[in-house]
RNA sequence: CGCGGAGUGGAGCAGUGGCAGCUCGUCGGGCUCAUAACCCGGAGGUCGCAGGUUCGAAUCCUGCCUCCGCAACCA
């Protein structure tokens, strides 16, 4: 029975606000392919997690007014709880402040270090005092900076490479060659942004701030997130210590789950780490796609953000996980939409497979005395339901190993269908009327019953709750509720009794429900969080002043960025602003806008910018803000 | 010419060389066991546009159009 060992994990994933649907969608997909490992007879290892360093995790908590660690207790029980919820089935989760994980980076930094393939280094760089910027030696041009052309000086930072251009040729053999990264597209991805460029050696350590483990051999530096939190995938089982024998069991991972947007570390950076330590690499890296809100990505300031908790509390736990599963191709992107979801759930959970469930039961209980009996009676309708129920298993099993979760579903589906035509073809209410019929009669409850229960064991993985309370209804004991056996026929055993059952998945009033989950989302007086206080003497250190827009041109490098001329009084000046995509130069010039004047000038894409215009904006839209007096009038 | 993705019946999507498919909606019919559900049937598509390769293209190649995401220090 055991088939071997299947390692899968999701991300860690960043504390630092709420977990949204995207979060969930991602563990909700790897606890399903765990499960199904499990029914299969692998032994598995699920890891989940969070990321706990760095410096915005430390604004956070600052912004709280609580020490880093008590900040994110408080989050991390609340991601546990969460996934408690959810039914979500990790047998480990890591959590990067924890002190088995800080020892172990730290004895991976040093291993990298003494190999050779971290060291010490400075950012070298080229700095163009007047542009402000940082150049590396291969992108001056003659010696002098690409922008303005002037003169650079030399410049240093201290930090900790990684020799990452070292591995280039490997790391692109393991993308082009082989099925590492899933799906395929994103391969190209990698390697025309990535690879092609040239791998730079990478920045792995930071003085900057000091959330984070330490370089053991120097305190002054902080070890950054590509080996703190990559590293989490192996000092989770154990590494390198491995006084549990995990490591050497689990590694190399079956798969890592990670989105789209995190893909470039988990192909790049992470094997390159791996290769340092002559480790192998995971044997496949799938970057799933986003799910999207109407009007973009998720985002708060959109108030677009879908809590999953609502969710659940309304629908159930088993609902929502199906509708991710189903509802989304898992490698591409998907749009969410409250109607979608209802819709979904309506015609699938309550009219297709909650609905056959309980016109089931009933039938049983109305004809038979809520009794199942195996009959020696049959009709010509049985072998094709038969033949169908006992495929379906194979056929998810495919799907679910290239990941397609929805087809999975749907083959499963396909069944539910077919069994509630069954039911039509074999017209038990007529049936029933006809003593003479009685064998007739049970052999068709019987098969239903049967195919409830496949159906049941099938779904399980994806829906443990919904399966148990099927499982419950027809007394269905735990032999009977295997993976295995969803592929025979003919197992519920003669004379089972059937238990009363509560709707597994009430009809939803698509209309009602839409209004109650619109009014969450949308206008409910939303708190406005105000900055911190600030003093008079504050204020006036702001220079606001009246100017004159007296041309306007697109930034030739960039394309949210205009290059705006003012004139000040009887002075000019230069402003790049990132407004774009809302105005045509030519319609701005001669408006009278609020500039700070005072501010730092600094160089956007190469071109100078002296202050900035002051604009409201709302959503996608935005408003210069003005006043009809004098240029060059003070604002106070 | 920064990188990438997408364009398929009213809506949402699947489909990567072989008669264009699924779900929802819609129209008509059936049934009454059931959660106004279930079952059957119909209508509805020049698969973004234009070329090309092929016996054969939604699928491969070239060009173009439109939308979206990412990146680029949106002071």
């Amino acid at each position: 029975m055991n088939k071997g060992t299947y390692y899968l994990s999701t991300p860690i994933y960043y504390p630092s606000s709420k977990l949204h649907i995207g979060h969930t969608y991602t563990t909700v997909a790897a606890d399903v392919l765990a499960r199904i490992k499990r029914a299969q007879g692998y032994e598995v290892m699920f890891m989940t997690g969070t990321d706990e360093h760095g410096e915005k995790i430390l604004n956070v908590a600052k912004d709280k007014g609580l020490e880093p660690k008590v900040y994110l207790d408080q989050v991390v029980s609340e991601i546990k709880d969460l996934w408690e919820t959810m039914e979500i089935s990790y047998d480990h989760f890591i959590r990067t402040t924890d002190e088995y994980h800080e020892k172990a980076v730290q004895e991976i930094f040093q291993r990298l270090y003494d190999k050779g393939d971290i060291y010490k280094g400075e950012y070298e760089g080229w700095y163009c005092t007047p542009c402000e910027s940082f150049w590396t030696e291969s992108q001056l041009k003659e010696g002098r900076c690409p922008d303005c052309g002037r003169e650079v000086d030399k410049t240093k930072e201290e930090t900790y490479f990684f020799r990452l251009s070292k591995y280039q040729d490997r790391l692109q053999q393991l993308l082009e060659e082989t099925d590492f990264l899933l799906p395929r597209n994103r391969v190209n991805e990698m390697i025309n942004n990535f690879i092609k460029p040239g791998l730079e050696d990478l920045s792995v350590s930071r003085t900057s701030f000091d959330w984070g483990i330490k370089v053991p051999f120097d305190e002054k530096h902080v070890i950054y997130v590509w080996i703190d939190a990559l590293s989490n995938y192996i000092t989770g089982l154990g590494y390198p210590g491995d006084s549990g024998g995990l490591y050497k069991k689990f590694w190399p991972a079956d798969v890592h789950f990670v989105g789209k947007e995190i893909v470039r570390f988990h192909t790049i950076i992470w094997p390159a780490i791996l290769m340092a330590l002559d480790e192998p690499v995971p044997k496949r890296v799938f970057g799933h796609g986003w799910i999207l809100l109407e009007g973009g990505k998720i985002s708060k300031s959109k108030g677009n953000v879908v809590d999953p908790v609502i969710l659940i509390e309304r629908y159930g736990v088993d609902a929502l996980k199906y509708f991710l599963m189903r509802e989304y191709t898992f490698g591409q992107d998907g749009l969410f939409t409250n109607e979608v979801l209802l819709n979904r759930l309506n015609s699938d959970l309550a009219n297709d497979l909650g609905n056959l469930v309980s016109r089931t039961i009933a039938m049983i209980k109305k004809y038979n005395q809520g009794i199942v009996v195996k009959s020696g009676g049959g009709t010509p309708y049985d072998e094709s339901l038969k033949i169908l129920g006992t495929t379906t298993k194979d056929k998810v099993e495919a799907h679910v190993d290239d990941m397609a979760f929805s087809h999975a579903l749907e083959e499963i589906w396909k069944f539910v269908a077919r069994t509630n035509k069954y039911i039509d073809e074999t017209t038990p209410w007529i049936v029933a009327k006809d003593e003479n019929r009685k064998e007739e009669l049970q052999a068709i409850l019987y098969n239903l019953s049967e195919s409830i229960r496949i159906i049941s064991g099938l779904i399980n993985p994806f829906m443990p709750h919904t399966a148990a309370k099927i499982f419950k209804a027809f007394n269905i004991g735990e032999d009977l509720r295997r993976w295995e056996t969803t592929t025979t026929f003919g197992l519920l055993p003669d004379n089972s009794k059937v238990n009363e059952l509560e709707v597994l998945f009430p009809r939803i009033d698509v209309a009602r429900e839409l209004e109650y989950l619109n009014g969450l989302s949308a206008p409910q007086e939303k708190e406005i969080l105000f900055k911190d206080e600030i003093t008079m003497e504050d204020f006036e250190k702001l220079d606001l002043r009246m100017a004159e827009i007296t041309g306007v041109e697109k930034h030739p490098k960039a394309d949210r960025l205009l290059v705006i001329q003012l004139k000040v009084g009887d002075t000019s000046r230069q402003v790049v602003s990132g407004i774009a995509e809302y105005f045509n130069p030519q319609e701005l010039v001669g408006r009278q806008v609020v500039l700070v004047a005072n501010l730092k000038p600094v160089k956007l894409r190469g071109i100078e910018s002296q202050g900035m215009i002051l604009a409201a904006s709302h959503d996608k839209d935005l408003k210069l803000l003005t006043a009809d007096i004098e240029s060059g009038t003070p604002i106070t």
